[in-house]
DNA sequence: TAGACATTACGTGTTATCACGTATTTTTTT
DNA sequence: AAAAAAATACGTGATAACACGTAATGTCTA
């Protein structure tokens, strides 16, 4: 087998040595490159087209999933797999959706990781048990529609939940819409169509609705 | 110089991984151990004896900065290092007064764990760059005199808890004013009090401040 | 292919927030 | 009693949020 090249995205230096240290102890992978912001990311990717992205699901400066979107829609051939801290299943199912081949929590024992850049790279997939049981009890709740098609989100569609996302980060409009490459005013219409249809007023309401509702972390 | 004996606290198996691949090339330094949570941490250090402890501080189960004031008043040989991943001006002083030795943030280069532990095991004391230039900032804004007065005002005013509470139930100022039976310029001054104290810019990262330090329930 | 929904974008105006301040009065601590 | 801290309040100005709208594309699907 050929070694697998993998490009780690992750803003916390200590995390992108601990994973590095680990995974050159494994002959077939190499980390060919580290990537400590959002900005950079697509341009890394863009360059070097690894076998695998592992992608920070909460960057300071952005958002891994909207990363893993572009880059999936970008480049086939480039797997990604997601680091998180903690199990969300919105997070998960959005990541799923965004493109992602793998799903794994950070404290997660060394062998998961390894297992699953392997899987991945051989055009598999992995999540992390945890996240499998995760993934099927919201299955088995939301039966019902059998075809994936779920529509009792209060009727937030994925852009006005993106949105909330990074409202709840403390992004104002202008930021926004600089991270999503769209106009401020379009960020403005977003925003007072979900202010209406989750009934609350302001940043503050909407931020705790958000993480009652696990659309964040805190 | 002898070894410096090293035990590491944190939740999250990829990060201890990484701080032990780091420490474990130093040649002076040694990983004698490593706790996932907060309820073994005392028993093991009583039993090792560390120099050196690297402390996060922010355990699933519990709060590092408590465990970090035990551990200095028990053992005064024993010197802790404070592991957090954010800039935040209210942790660095809570842990200064617990007791700390040092306190870096998770991404800062792999050079300066080394330093500090270094530094610290000699019995100094080490904080990161961007620790320091908060804590000078902190002491310039407060101090209004020249004569170098300390004043430790990190804590939070009763009243400011008051207000961050209405504000995170989403109330304007207006309102908060009119709950409190005072001016709605008054409500401004402590809103831009808390705001300077906490490091926040917005009412959304207030919002989550509030939740994380357990001021407001979800 | 017509209809529904999602996403995009703008106009206009009011109100709130936030960032600078300064400053007095009350309460607590020394 | 003196000093420090907390709580009170105001001035000014820039920027952002919020509340109404309208409306053009894009996308999915019944």
């Amino acid at each position: 087998m050929s070694t697998i090249n993998v490009i780690l995205v992750d803003d916390h230096q200590l995390i992108r040595m601990g994973i590095t240290a680990l995974l050159n102890s494994e002959k077939d992978i190499k980390v060919i490159g580290e990537v400590t912001s959002a900005k950079e990311v697509v341009a890394k990717i863009d360059k070097e087209l690894p076998d695998i992205v592992l992608m920070d699901i909460s960057l300071d400066d952005g958002d891994g999933i909207l990363l893993t979107k572009e880059i999936c829609k970008k480049h086939k051939e480039v797997k990604v797999i997601m680091l998180s801290m903690h199990l969300k299943e919105d997070f998960i199912q959005r990541s799923l959706k965004a493109g992602a081949s793998g799903y794994i929590l950070k404290d997660s024992p060394k062998e998961e990781l390894i297992k699953a850049i392997k899987e991945v790279a051989a055009g598999g997939k992995y999540f992390a048990d945890e996240v499998s049981k995760v993934m099927l009890t919201s299955y088995v709740t939301k039966a019902g529609d059998v075809n994936g098609k779920r529509k009792k989100n209060s009727g937030l569609t994925n852009r006005e939940i993106e949105i909330i996302r990074l409202l709840s980060d403390g992004l104002n409009n202008l930021k926004i819409a600089d991270e999503l490459d769209i106009s401020h005013r379009t960020v403005d219409t977003h925003r007072t169509n979900i202010m209406q249809k989750v009934k609350v007023k302001n940043v503050a309401e909407l931020v705790k609705y958000a993480i009652k509702n696990k659309l964040i972390e805190i």
